[in-house]
Parts: C-alpha cells; structure tokens; sequence
RNA sequence: GGGAUCUUAGCACAGCUGGGAGUGCGUCCGCUUCACGUGCGGAAGGUCACAGGUUCGAGCCCUGUAGGUCCCACCA
C-alpha cells in the first residue's frame, strides 16, 4: 500500500502513465482466436490539423468505447491513422509557395508533391501527439496513413475493379467547378448559402421562318445573366396555351446573333415567373437534362477560372461577374432588358473556400451510384447496420435515395493519381493498378497518365478494410473485419459513412461496421460554432494543462444527448476536475487508514451500512453496462458521479467512521475497511474508460498486486450481492437523518451542537434498523444520545418531531438554542403568505376581472390562492410546534 | 418545398421501455467536523412552449399550433 499525494495534480501522473501504458503495450491488439475481438477504426483526422474540441469528442468517445471492451475482456483493437486531406494539404501548401513567391506550376508536379511530402513528415504527426494527451489508447503500432503504400494498393485495386464492371467510367457531365481551387469537385462538397441577388427580365427576339425579325419577343428572367452567351434553347411547358404557336419557332439570341430554337419540356412550371425559361446546357444541370432530351448543342462559356472563354464572344477574357454587368449594360441598350427585380436565392458556394461553384461540363471520372447504393440501403433498411440514434436513418435514407453519380476526379497533385492511361498515339484508354508497357491497341510505348487525382473521400471509403490490410488476405482483416463500431460526427453521414457502407459490400462483400455511433458539434458557451474565422474556438491541450485530461473528457461525455450539440463551458469542466479530487481525497482517506491489508470479512461480519452500500455499488455495475452497451456513455457516467459522490463519499464514509476509528472493535473495522476497498475499486473500474488517469493512478497505489486498472476484469453484476432488505433500511435511515438535519439547521442550530433523540416508532423492525446502526446515526444526526422507544409516553421534555414514514423522531426544544429566531422568521413568512393569498382573494372577487381576464389567468390566480394556503398552513403547523 | 431536432428552475442541459421532476453553474442561509473549502449541511426557485386527444396515470405516446436550430432540395 502506497499513499497518495496530498494533492490531486493532473499534469503530475497524466504522462506519466501514458508512457508506462505504451511501454507495457496495453495498447496493442493482435489476432488471437481464443478472444473475441472488437475493433474501432478512427475517423482519420488530416495531417494537416490541429486537435480541436470535435476531435476530442470524437476520440474520447472512442476511448471510451474501447476501454470498456478491453476490461470485459475482449480483444480490443482501435486501428488509428491519419488522412491525407488531398485538398486542404495542396490549398496549405499553396499559401506556403505564396509566401515564398512561387506558384505550384512554378514548382512542376514532382517537385511539389516533394515539397508536400516534406510536409507531411514535418506536421502529420503533430495531431497524433495531441491525440495521445486525450489519454487515447490507439494501437499506435498499427497506424496508418491513407497515401502509405498499403492504401495506394487498394485504392488503385478498387479503381481498376469498379472500371472493369463499368462502375467506374469517364464523362462529360455537368460538375459543381470551384474557379479559385481550379477544381471539380463533388456534390457533397457544395454548401448552399442565401445571397441577395437580383432577377433580370430578359427578352429574346422571335423569329419568322424566313429568319427575319417578327417584332414579337418572348420574356423571362434570370439570376445569371451572363449564362446567356452560352443558352441554346428557350424552354416553355408543352401544354402551356401562352407560347403554344412558338413551340419550334426559333429565336435570335442577343450579342451572340445565334438562332437557338424554343422547345417544350415539362420541367418548365408554367405557374412560375413568365412561364420560360432559358436553356443553358452547358452551365445548369437541369438545363444539361432539358438539352439531352432536346439535342441541344452544349456551350461551355468558361474558362477554369470563371473568365469568359472564346466561346463567348466579345466578352472573351472578361471576368464571370464584369461579363454580368457589361451583358446587362448592352441589353438595356438594345431594349431587351424588361426590368431588375430584387431576389435573394440560394448560391452554391464551395464548402472549403467559400467561392460561388459555377456548373460546367467537363470530362471527369464518375462511381456509377445505382446499383452501388443498392446493399448500403438494404443494409441500413434491414437493421444489419445499426445507426445511434436512429433518428439519422432519415437523414441517410434521404441521402441514399437521391444519390446520384460522385465526381471523383480532382484537378489536383497532391491524392492518389487516378490510374488511367491514355495513349500518345491512338488516344486508348487503359486502366491499371500500374502504367502499362504499351497500348493494347496501336503498340505504341508511349502513354501517359490521367494528370486527375482522386477525391480524398475516394480513399477514406476504403479505410475500414485498407487499414487491416486489404487487398491482401491478412489474418487481421479476417479476424478484426466487419469493425465493431464507427464514431462519428452526424455531419459526415454523406461524405464518409455511406461511402464506406457501399464500399465494404461491394469490395468485402460484407458491412464495414455493425454499428454507427453519431455524435454532435461542440459549440462555444454561447452556442456558436467554434471557428477559426471567429476565434472562439477552445483549445483542448490548454484545458488539459490547466484541468486535466481526465476532466476534459469527462465533460465531452455530460450533459448532453447522442447525436445533440453541446456547449462547452469552463465551469463544466471545473466541475468535473473538483470530481477527480473528490475521489483523489476520498482514495486518500482510505488509504490513511488501511493500516494492514483488509481481509474478506466471514458471512455475518459485513454490517446493515455495508451491505447497503455493496448492494448499491452492484445495482450500479448493472446499470452502468446496461447504459454502456447502449451507448448511453452520458446517463452511465452520471450514475457512476452520483454514486461515487452522493452514496459512496457523503454517506457511506461518513457513516462508517466511527467504526474506523475505533480500533478496539477490529472485526467491524475490517467489515469497513474491507468494503471501503471493494466498493472503491468497483467504482474506479467503472469510472476507467471515462476518466483513465486518476481512476489508474489510485488504482495502482490501491492494489499492491495488479499493474494497471486497464487491464483488469470489469465488475459483474451478481445476485449475491444484492441485500433490498439493507437498502430499504438504511435509506429510511438516511431520511431521518436528513429530516433532522433540516429541522436543526432551519433553526439555526450548528449540527456539530450535540442533541438528545427520541426515536419512536411502533414497527419492531424500524427500531431494530435504529438500535443496529446506532453509531453512525448518532454521528450523523449531530446526536450525543438516542433513546429508542416503542411509544412516546417516556418523552418528558418539549420537543419539536420530525416525522417519516413509520417514525418519529422527537428534538428537544432545549436543545434548540434560537427557537426566538425561528418564531419570528415563520411569522414573516405567515404574513407574507397571508397578504399574497388576500391580494389572490381580491382578484377573484373582483367581477371585472373575472369577466374580462383570459380563462388561463383566472386559473392561475385560482392556483395560487390554493398553494399559498396550503403553504400557510404548514407554517402554522410548524409554529404551533415551537408553541 | 421536404425532413430532422429542440422548447423542462435565473443560465446551460439530463430525463432509457408512460408512475419520484432532476444534474451542473448561479442565488440565499449555516459550518476552520481530524480525506477534500476543488469541501460539508440546508434552503429558495418549475401549469415540463401552447391547445386538444389516448390512458387509472403523460415531460415522455398521438394530432394540431407557435417559436428556435440544423440538414436536404431548389423555380430559371
């Protein structure tokens, strides 16, 4: 047995055990038939973060998940790693050549991703570092990284498989084009985001046959003017009476001179605006629908950075939104332009760079959705995959059934390089895991590679099953695969969460996970998101430093629903580090007085408070892995607090005192002592997964022969342990005790003032529960003697009775030296009460008011007169007491 | 437009399958009790958004209304 210090500090044992579990290798998992395994693979963080108050919610989770599974015994893997963030690492990496003047074409490719690379050693293990501060027990053995040569192989395998059954293929379709990232990217990526706009009434010229003006117009409006270079068609519905005659009729298009014709289609809503729309193919994706069905030629107006291209006329070179003005400029000046109307709408911008998206086509790979959705939705519909809490299902199914091809081709260097070659000569097409010597087709050596890397969420799909060593047959992916669990933020569901479902039946043939634990955002104290933009985020190593991790962690799991936000506030984590040094000083005491080992005590030496508080720590081992397998960490954690706090600290080591300190009686005093240690260790054990510092440093210093709490058993529940007879006891007890607290402290007498008590009841048994726990009931009832009795015909003296069920439990008014006190304090209260109840009384004799008043006030004037007599009539009761 | 979710004490939030209205912070009163003032004991404070319904019984289930937050879609 070893003491603590006298102090709990944090930053004292927190790295310190850290490292003696790295060295002990409690961390690390290997495949062993003989146990059942549990895995968890981390939601890689990018190597180009830095932890922040999402990260640690999502790790502590984790942590938490794993631990306990490790304690009940199964072979618990949390496979971690780190992401390579193609788009955020290249856009990191641009500023960084900014600064030293030089651009990336500058550079060339392969120097740039050297620059890149260099990065990644510099910084991608600095998030990891951060990680293990949290306290995460991640086989770090193990980690991975989505570009190492493993996930290269695989991501190049799934390329070449999903090709060969045509589920990868090469388009030319409508993609969402960030102009400042030079990129496409997918729809996922695009936020939407309110902007005042302006709609502007247009009118195009109609046409005779003869292709001579006929003074007609048609008139619609738009939000994007400047898309008009590249229209091809106006669009009205096929039953609308209005245009009927023009269906077919061609139009002139202003500043371009091209005759485009008018087309009926049934997306147009004859009930919105005019009733017309125009048809840009090349720059909407309804538009590029309407002009497939339509043969209509595709005009793309752009360059890659929104400039206007050639096929735009006299405004080639301009800028998206100076061709905007000048377009509109020249209508005006043509008589064209019917009217500017004020219109705010909804502009997709790009979630990285905030850019407005422009809609263009271009040749890109796409992953063919419709038959790939097909297991994911099966998987999620049949319960297979299992979501918490269930109410995201809606939001997957939403996503799953309007799903449609993913763009996964990027205009970037830094991914993996989509593995097409395309031919010098011939111009064929060969898809491979690794450059083909020759064209299948003409013979010519010469090929080169699809300059496109792959969406990072093309890899991360993989990551469930890349990580465990896929594609090759490892005993760790048969083994550890399908994982266990994936925890998760809910605003990941459409990037990530669904891409690897649909990847793991389609490339495993089996669900990636059986379970997907969703949590929310950590917001600021006043409910914002924390962002770097308004610098209010919080950094969790600075609440480490000053509160510990145990702390931290524990207020990420609180006070607060799955799936829900949650605030973070200091206090809360205050809070919970004043919990740490609770139990640190509880541990403390019991130590203290642990002068030997304490042997099991034989069946009859536990008394009435130890069995009560034994049956009370078992019904708290049930309950809190009964909450546990839930994956209600929040409610189980609050329990273990409760206990620890209120039943464990507060009763049962106040009670048990007296028995400490008397050495004469050792049997009681070993019952105690023994308790003490058993309950304590139960409570540690529970407490582990959430706050794994202290619970292991008290552990260790508790238990001379086990290493570490992280590796021992998790209690179990046992029916042995269960004494109802006990608990209902000693919680009329502890009513008693409470009542006479309240009763002498409403009176202004110190508790620590000794009293005499009579207690008096006609139950046998309550007297018996009385007599057999009469030391500590003495102690905490503040009594220096109790005279229990079956009547009250012994009670000679005046005394003011605390009444529960069952007893009485009579104070002397002698020993209630400010009884003049209290006599005056319920005579205000009685004639507070007395006026509000004639003020309610007034009112409702009052007829205006009762006429005119809302029904809903009447009762609540009716509702206070009855409560504020009801309490009238406790003061006096309690005055007639003191009388 | 569709969907999710929330509305409970001054503030922030728990409340699992319907039966006790709770936790943290704050407020008030009293305690240098030999583990802890990062503490101990006590108190005040709530028509659980509103209106109906189901039920012996509703914070919880159903319908509707109002307000907040978020997601998706999007009408040019």
């Amino acid at each position: 047995m070893r003491e603590l210090a006298k102090t709990y500090d944090p930053a004292g044992i927190e790295d310190k055990l850290y490292q003696k579990w790295l060295e002990k290798k409690y961390f690390h998992a290997e495949v062993d038939e003989s146990k059942k395994p549990f895995t968890i693979v981390i939601p890689p963080p990018n190597i180009t973060g830095q932890l922040h108050m999402g990260h640690a919610l999502d790790e502590t989770l984790q942590d938490i998940l794993i631990r306990f599974k490790r304690m009940q015994g199964y072979n618990a893997l949390w496979q971690p790693g780190t992401d390579h963030a193609s788009i955020a690492t290249e856009v990191k990496i641009i500023e960084k050549l900014k600064e030293e003047g030089i651009s990336k074409e500058d550079l060339g490719r392969e120097k740039f991703l050297e620059r890149a690379w260099e990065w990644k050693r510099e910084y991608g293990g600095r998030i990891v570092n951060q990680l293990k501060k949290l306290g995460s027990s991640c086989d770090w053995d193990r980690e991975r990284f989505t570009m190492d040569e493993g996930c290269n192989k695989a991501v190049n395998e799934v390329f070449v498989r999903m090709h060969e059954k045509g589920w990868i293929y090469k388009g030319s379709r409508i993609i969402n084009w960030c102009p400042v990232c030079n990129t496409s990217i997918s729809d996922a990526e695009v936020e939407y985001e309110e902007q005042a706009g302006h709609f502007w009434h247009i009118k195009y010229p109609v046409l005779n046959d003869d292709g001579s003006e006929s003074g007609e117009y048609i008139e619609f409006a738009t939000t994007r003017p400047e898309t008009m270079l590249g229209d091809t068609a106006v669009a009205v519905h096929p039953e609308d009476e209005r245009y009927k005659d023009l269906v077919g009729k061609k139009l002139m298009l202003p500043l371009m001179n091209r005759e485009i014709p008018v087309v009926a289609d049934e997306y147009v809503d004859r009930e919105f605006g005019t009733g017309v729309v125009k048809i840009t193919p090349g720059h909407d994706p309804n538009d590029f629908e309407v002009g497939k069905r339509h043969n209509l030629p595709v005009i793309n107006v752009l360059n890659d950075d929104a400039t206007i291209n050639e096929n735009g006329g006299k405004f080639c070179g301009m800028d998206r939104y100076e061709a905007r003005k000048a377009i509109v400029k020249e209508l005006e000046e043509l008589g064209l332009l019917v009217g500017i109307e004020d219109h705010t709408h909804n502009v997709g911008t790009h979630d990285r760079c905030g850019t407005t998206v422009e809609p263009l086509v271009k040749a890109q790979w796409f992953v063919k959705m419709d038959e790939l959705i097909k297991p994911a939705r099966r998987a999620v519909k049949e319960g297979e995959i299992r979501l918490v809490p269930e109410s995201m299902q809606k939001t997957y199914f939403n996503w799953v059934d309007n799903i449609r091809d993913w763009c996964i081709s990027r205009q970037l260097w830094w991914g993996h390089r989509i593995p097409a070659y395309y031919c010098d000569k011939c111009g064929e097409t060969v898809v491979a895991a690794s450059a083909p010597a020759k064209c299948p087709k003409c013979g010519c050596e010469k090929l080169s590679q699809d300059p496109d890397t792959l969406d990072t969420w093309f890899s991360s799909a993989l990551w469930p099953f890349s990580t465990l060593g896929w594609p090759e047959k490892t005993k760790e992916l048969e083994y550890f695969y399908p994982t266990d669990v994936l925890v998760t933020g809910y605003d990941i569901i459409f990037f990530w969460v669904i891409r690897m479902i649909f990847s793991g039946y389609e490339q495993m043939g089996e669900k990636p996970f059986k379970t997907v634990f969703f949590h929310g955002l950590v917001r600021d104290a006043q409910g914002r998101k924390m962002s770097k933009s308004l610098g209010n985020g919080i950094d969790p190593l600075e609440i480490i430093a000053k509160y510990g991790a145990d702390a931290l962690r524990l207020t990420l799991v609180t006070g607060n629903a799955p799936g829900n936000d949650m605030r973070f506030y200091n206090e809360r984590v205050e809070a919970n580090r004043n919990f740490a040094n609770k139990i640190w000083n509880a541990s403390r005491f019991i130590m203290m007085n642990m002068e030997e080992e304490p042997k099991a005590p034989a069946a009859g030496e536990l008394e009435a408070a130890d069995r009560w508080i034994i049956s009370k720590a078992n019904d708290l081992v049930r309950d809190v892995t009964e909450n546990m397998e839930k994956y209600e960490l929040g409610v189980a954690v609050q329990k273990i607090y409760d206990f620890i706090w209120d039943e464990f600290c507060d009763w049962y080591i106040e009670m048990v005192k007296p028995r400490l300190y008397d050495k004469e009686n050792g049997t009681s005093r070993n019952a105690a002592m023994y308790t003490l240690k058993s309950v304590l260790t139960d409570a540690l054990k529970l407490l582990h997964p959430y706050m794994p510092f202290v619970t292991e440093e008290i552990f260790c210093n508790l238990q001379s022969d086990e290493e570490s709490i992280m590796v021992s058993p998790w209690p179990l529940y046992s029916e042995d342990k269960n004494y109802a007879k006990e608990e209902a006891e000693l919680e009329s007890i502890k009513e008693a005790i409470r009542g006479i607290r309240n009763a002498r402290t409403g009176m202004n007498v110190p508790p620590s003032k000794k009293a005499r008590l009579y207690v008096v009841s006609e139950l046998a048994e309550k007297r018996e529960s009385f007599e057999a726990n009469r030391a500590f009931f003495n102690s905490l009832a503040g009594a220096s003697e109790v005279i229990v009795s079956e009547d009250k015909s012994g009670i000679t003296e005046e005394c003011v009775s605390v009444v529960i069920p069952h007893v009485n439990i009579y104070i002397p008014l002698g020993e209630l030296v400010d009884i003049e006190k209290e006599k005056e304090r319920l005579k205000k209260e009685e004639e507070r009460l007395q006026s509000e109840i004639a003020r309610a009384e007034g009112m409702l004799k009052n007829e205006r008011f009762i006429s005119k008043a809302p029904a809903a006030k009447i009762e609540e004037e009716k509702g206070k007169l009855e409560k504020y007599s009801r309490m009238l009539a406790q003061v006096r009761e309690q005055l007639q007491a003191l009388v």
